[in-house]
DNA sequence: GAGATATGCTTGAGTAGTCAAGGATAAGAC
DNA sequence: GTCTTATCCTTGACTACTCAAGCATATCTC
């Protein structure tokens, strides 16, 4: 059999590692009643001017599609975590905005989301961490 | 808002990055008509003894469950990619095994996948790649 | 300002898994 | 040998998406 050359190898391996990464996410997560992807998606609204983005950046900030965030919206607009806000320069638009809500649902993931990733990459250096960061970026 | 450890950051990106790659690798194995799933599983059976593995085994190395293991081999059984075998010191177990036409079907496909690896890594040294993955396996 | 083209979002139908329960077999305790 | 417990796999019901199509609105060309 040819030989399976390092970067072959890295992508499997780092394949298998990922899933079960993010599996264990879920669980840390499941305690609040949310997903990684729910996290996320609050993440990166609570990062935002005014708590608020375009559902397709919110898409590729978190690399799904524009389908799939209408699909993740639906059941956190029913519970009150985000709200649907009208863009008046651009009826198309449709902006989503994390309520107070949603913001204390964030802050309270994020103890617990914290406290997992010290403890995941407490083996890795803060430098090995903005070494191997800035690795991913180039790819 | 309070300050974002490394960890968190990392894990965050890590995640959106993660999920766009694997896109770009089913985009690049559909060529062959087969997923990024299903091309680990003959990854892994390729290169075990007697191209077999158990099921269990499969998952694990795979990062998916026994049920999801059960169900992706299913269409590829029927395509005779891959055999059941029993093993006759456990009649509980069953065994896959890598057809001939399923050995072929995976040579095919890393032509193309090892063509991806490469570009896809182009900007890491062999050094850089071996480092991250050892400090994946530490997680 | 009318027509063509592009963008933003949602929808129906499908896919790739998950989980919890269950059936079959095996192994350990006595 | 029988009872309990553990392991291996599959199944029904579900979830979290994807894609292609379609509607509404915006923008660009002339």
């Amino acid at each position: 059999m040819n030989k399976i050359s390092p970067q072959i190898k890295f992508l499997i391996e780092h394949a298998a590692i990922t899933t079960k990464l993010h599996k264990q996410i879920d669980i840390c997560l499941s305690y609040q009643g949310i997903s990684f992807t729910e996290f996320l998606i609050m993440h990166h609204l609570y990062g935002s001017p005014q708590h608020m983005m375009r559902r397709t950046d919110l898409a590729d900030s978190i690399g799904i599609t524009a389908s799939g965030v209408t699909r993740l919206l639906a059941p956190m607009e029913k519970n009150r975590i985000v709200d649907k806000e009208r863009n008046p320069r651009d009826a198309r638009q449709s902006l989503v905005k994390l309520t107070q809500t949603g913001q204390q649902l964030y802050r309270d993931s994020m103890v617990g989301f914290a406290d997992f990733s010290k403890n995941k990459l407490k083996s890795w250096t803060v430098k090995e961490i903005e070494t191997v960061a800035q690795l991913f970026q180039e790819i």
